[in-house]
DNA sequence: TGTACATCAGTGAACGCGCGTTCACTGATGTAC
DNA sequence: TGTACATCAGTGAACGCGCGTTCACTGATGTAC
């Protein structure tokens, strides 16, 4: 139970960001303060300062690591099932899973747009989940490819959206990517 | 251009709440403050805690006019068309149309969820959505109903929020509902 | 193995700002008689 | 038609608070020789 603390923190970035997503999480991006963030990382108020500017730049940050995440989940079920369904379930599931990261990410205004790092993060996921339409049985033709990959985007998005909203009335169990998986399949039908 | 004021400023309820949606528009909810609307509207800093006591006051009075306006929209819709696409287009139309509502609406950590007023306008809202589904050429068995419900909800929101947020890759046209119609049409061939 | 020095991470005091809230007040309106 | 009074809407000064930002600083680490 020694509280010597070393001077320096070691992991402090790493620490800032887990911090941003926990108090994100409870109170939402636009209650964040840097202050707060120092105080649950142990640190003073002025050190978030050298890791990522001002706010804005952490939460540049965040959206860098929520959409790498997202497009390893999209990946890693792509790989595992073959299935644009699955791929669907993983997404309602990350956005579950990663509440913060997924609040920042679908609002831009929070964070820097321009960042090469977000340009670049956000492609891949957008790869990822084009890569899942095409592993339908019947992929549709050319032409219609853009709208078959808008409306499964925005059938799982819009799901998880009002799940982490808490817009459903009625309870649909723990897990929102089981919760999701019928939902999604009558797109499919 | 007489600047005279009268004392009494005749309808500051729904000045502010006007106010307050312009300015939700602009930056968002969370940044809205109550002494940023009493300079919109004129008035000192002091007033809107007149009518609305609080922030979470205002935005529950937002909240209810939002879910109402919601549920006229969409029982218009039905009654024009009574088709559960179009309806599916009034609610991203709507959500296009009335952002700042919108945004609220679905983050009820914002607002006094538990408010009677709110509680029977987000009904009305969810039945005229429900009232949508019935419309089908061939409606569902009801134990099906429910999911082709979430299914028909998820899509149309999942839309309208990536619509707000700007995160459609390409250019979709200036009208929102236009541009969700031949993706909403997907969930029902 | 030791020393000097540059670099980096984090500190803590200070500042100015906009905010929400309170409160005694004043101007205007409506109602009873 | 006029008067008295209650009620309501809005004012403006004051307060305390948490915030972002700045800046000279200090402790720790790495590297060159």
């Amino acid at each position: 139970m020694t509280d010597k603390r070393p001077y320096h923190h070691g992991d402090l970035r790493r620490a800032l960001l887990a911090a941003a997503a926990e108090a994100i999480a409870e109170s939402g991006p636009a209650a964040l303060s840097l202050r707060d963030l120092a105080r649950r990382a142990g640190v003073s108020h002025a050190a978030p300062a050298h890791h990522f500017g001002d706010k804005a730049g952490l939460l540049t940050a965040l959206a860098i690591e929520g959409f790498n995440r997202l497009a390893d989940a999209l990946d890693a079920s792509r790989e595992r099932t073959g299935s644009l369904l699955e791929s669907g379930v993983a997404y309602v599931r990350f956005a579950a899973e990663n509440r913060a990261h997924f609040e920042v990410m679908f609002q831009p205004s929070l964070y820097d747009q321009d960042d090469p790092e977000v340009a670049v993060a956000r492609q891949r996921a957008g790869a990822a989940l084009s890569a899942g339409v095409s592993t339908l049985d019947e992929p549709p033709a050319a032409e219609d490819a853009r709208e078959a990959e808008l409306a499964a985007w925005s059938i799982v998005h819009g799901f998880a959206t009002l799940w982490l909203a808490g817009a459903f009335p009625d309870p649909l169990g723990d897990d929102a990517g089981d919760a999701a998986r019928p939902v999604i399949r009558r797109l499919f039908d």
